[in-house]
DNA sequence: CTGAAAGCGCTTACAG
DNA sequence: CTGAAAGCGCTTACAG
């Protein structure tokens, strides 16, 4: 394969020059430009970026590790506008699939380490701690979604879960609404938790008791919450809150098979605002909105402002908003 | 950020014995091996993967450039499958998204080469027929999903849609029915071309005549489906053959808003043997099974073995299957 | 506008 | 078992 001596030679030019004129910036004579663009043509010539990378000290390609597959529609959203906010700065994106909780290929800081200037990570177990802890220690730039807690020296982006369950909440209550079932989320995840105490929250300043037997273990899961509707619909709630939109699918899915209507004969409030599956759907559905998109771009932003000109690493917390749509009334 | 020769400093031996001990293989005396070790923990020291890649020639990486975002339902088992098994053979992956016919981002080809030891696209538009030159004039070993046309110099794995098709067609007929409706594919996708063909022989080869009204433009899409479905009940098929699962599903979602049941009072079959939808289907699909596991598996290991060992490239038609389930009758 | 030279951080024969 | 040295293919001051 070419390397930048052969095109050099070929030219009649010094590989500084092949250099320059990869590079761009630099001004190089226009004869001598078009030259050496026909022979890197003629060659098939494209330069190592290992080599590049090395010499430069600087690659221009984010680091994107997620413990998802490719398929969660969350972050897949995500992933999506990281890509396009990359790209329109100059960087390239890396995706590395790394899940914590298994084992079976090797560190991605140690795979990517050398090849990406800095680190964004996304979902659930992919990244543990200590190698935030480690990331940071080596002065390598790292920005994280939705973490729930604030690690000194990452850039963050998350929403506020209380909060956001809260308004999802008094925004039912509004609508007359008393009888309020949720459909919760895995325990012990951060955000499980915290919506649940926004519910709580919302029913205790409007003065609606806590019933335990609206509270109905959802685990995220599309199945779950299908399976679950039956049950739902016969503890006589006139609203059920979901702590995702999968979840609120499932249940929309399942209450039709039960026959029954939503909204007509139950509202459905979802929560993240995806697209659905991977086709358009039918069920316009309102949603407590987490500004996917705005969060991921500012991740990358910030990222690259960490990068380029060592601005120090920053967190926001993103509002949330109710999208009212057609499942509840 | 330390490198090699301040860990080799450190721990009072040469770069050499350094890289040793990462690499593993060489002997090296136990106690200086533990020492080393200690010092890499203690400096957190972790090696720059582009100066390795440079020196050794090789990454140990393969990239995995997929036109598609992240959550096609084909491709996205296709990807899991290349990372397993990228994993058990000591490589790891690089995803990278590229489409054609868009034109947001430099080159995946530059933007990896010198990056990974190999390539492996998939989806429609993920790479063009100049592209994979380029890449077979370098000698960079290459991989493909699915193209329709045999390209020398490339590992291509590919099922034969007129025979999936034809098969299809002829299940259908054995079970009794004779009105059989298609829904198709994108036109100009060979897929969909050469399913068309498959049909067509089945019918002819069965002595039944092709009907134009029984062909629905599907488009592949979901939506569409749902949409022509009241139409093609009303076409008086007793059966419907969808050139993908998705319009599968759509069809099925469609017919039952119409008060339709499958496969009561229509047979479906669908094609891919995808998991539809992110999420676990109640809808237990009758479909033509396309070996997406294996393909993925037969690419991965070819492409490994011209890296390694300068296999010569491979291509292989993979055999359809028809998966019976509970969608016809 | 251009070239010679040093250097990026590793690996890998070679010699001992 | 270990070290000195060359080399991987680039970029980038420096000098002209």
């Amino acid at each position: 394969m070419a390397n930048i001596d052969d095109v050099a030679k070929k030219a009649g030019v010094s590989k500084s020059t092949v250099s320059r004129v990869l590079l761009g910036g630099n001004k190089v004579k226009p004869s001598t430009k078009e030259r050496v663009l026909k022979v890197i043509e003629e060659m098939n010539y494209s330069p190592n970026t290992a080599a590049r990378t090395l010499a430069a000290g600087k690659s221009h390609n984010i680091g994107v590790i997620s413990s998802y597959t490719l398929n969660d529609p969350f972050y897949s959203a995500a992933g999506e506008e990281i890509y396009h906010v990359c790209g329109e700065m100059g960087y390239s994106t890396l995706f590395v699939i790394n899940r914590t909780d298994k084992n079976e290929h090797k560190d991605p800081i140690a795979l990517l380490h050398g090849k990406v200037d800095g680190f964004l990570f996304m979902g659930d177990n992919s990244v543990t701690k200590e190698q935030l802890e480690k990331l940071t220690k080596m002065e390598l730039p790292t920005a994280v979604f939705k973490t729930g807690e604030w690690i000194p020296g990452i850039i963050q982006a998350d929403t506020d879960n209380i909060d956001g369950a809260c308004r999802g909440t008094e925004y039912l209550i509004r609508l007359g609404h008393r009888r309020i079932a949720i459909l919760t989320g895995k325990e012990n995840y951060y955000e499980s938790i915290d919506r649940m105490k926004g519910y709580q929250k919302a029913l205790e300043e409007n003065h609606i008791r806590f019933e335990s037997e609206l509270v109905f273990p959802g685990q995220f899961s599309y199945d779950k919450a299908r399976n679950l509707a039956k049950e739902i619909i016969a503890s006589r709630a006139t609203a059920v809150f979901c702590f995702n939109d999968v979840m609120a699918h499932g249940f929309i899915q399942g209450a039709g098979e039960c026959g029954y209507r939503v909204p007509e004969d139950i509202s459905v409030l979802g929560y993240d605002n995806i697209m659905f599956s991977n086709y358009d759907s039918y069920v316009h559905l309102s949603t407590v909105k987490q500004p996917i998109k705005e969060m991921s771009a500012y991740l990358v932003r910030a990222l690259i402002a960490q990068i380029e000109d060592g601005q120090p690493p920053v967190q926001k917390i993103f509002p949330t908003k109710i999208s009212e749509k057609e499942t509840t009334r």
